[in-house]
DNA sequence: TTTTCATATCAAAATTATTTGATTTGAGGA
DNA sequence: TCCTCAAATCAAATAATTTTGATATGAAAA
């Protein structure tokens, strides 16, 4: 029936802790992949699989800087991932024309 | 440093495709597993393993009646699953004290 | 242009998640 | 009590994700 794939995405981009941490070091700027490597203790490789990861659900934006890249959080991504969360799971309204009774 | 183990939890119940659509058919009102079960035409074993990380999550009550369990979405799950989000993406407030300048 | 360095990509291995079918549990009805 | 039924749990099979190490790419420096 309905498509969730572009939703599940967003919430894979979180449902992962070493994400989440990456997420917690970019609260306070922008940050180099290296940096992130360093911080993270974590492979080059692998991060580079995770920042993947966050760019495709939006959450995350990446800036190329000659060799370097850098990463920030996306207001915008972050709010349209709360959106959805809302949507998806807010009750419909019942009885929106309960005349009788 | 941090544990995010309790955070990526609820992200995890919403990051899958099957577990969105249980939630979709949650929004009209308390299903019975049986229900799900046909509506979803997934196995009594999946729906049931789908339920629990749902459960866990927070996202979403059981409530016992008999032989049935009876599925609906928890208002306060999602409530803080939004919350939650939100604090974890939120960038830092920079620059708060600059006084100089 | 050759070298160096940061990051992305690839392929294989390791780990984790999901499905499936069988069995168990536990509540109610006969 | 015995039987039936709904759902949970288990174990094995399958599928997806993540890690690892090697290699490729592409930008700047020498």
């Amino acid at each position: 029936m309905t498509d969730y794939s572009s939703d599940a995405k967003i919430f894979k981009a979180l449902c992962d802790e070493k994400r989440l941490a990456v997420i917690n070091h970019l609260k306070s700027g922008e940050k180099c992949a290296c940096v992130l490597i360093q911080a993270m203790n974590i492979g080059q490789s692998a991060l580079s699989y995770h920042m993947k990861i966050l760019c495709d659900s939006g959450i995350v934006t990446s800036r190329q800087d000659g060799k370097w890249t850098h990463y920030s959080l996306s207001q915008a991504g972050s709010e349209y991932a709360a959106k959805r969360l809302i949507e998806l799971t807010m009750p419909e309204p019942k009885n929106y024309l309960k005349c009788s009774e």
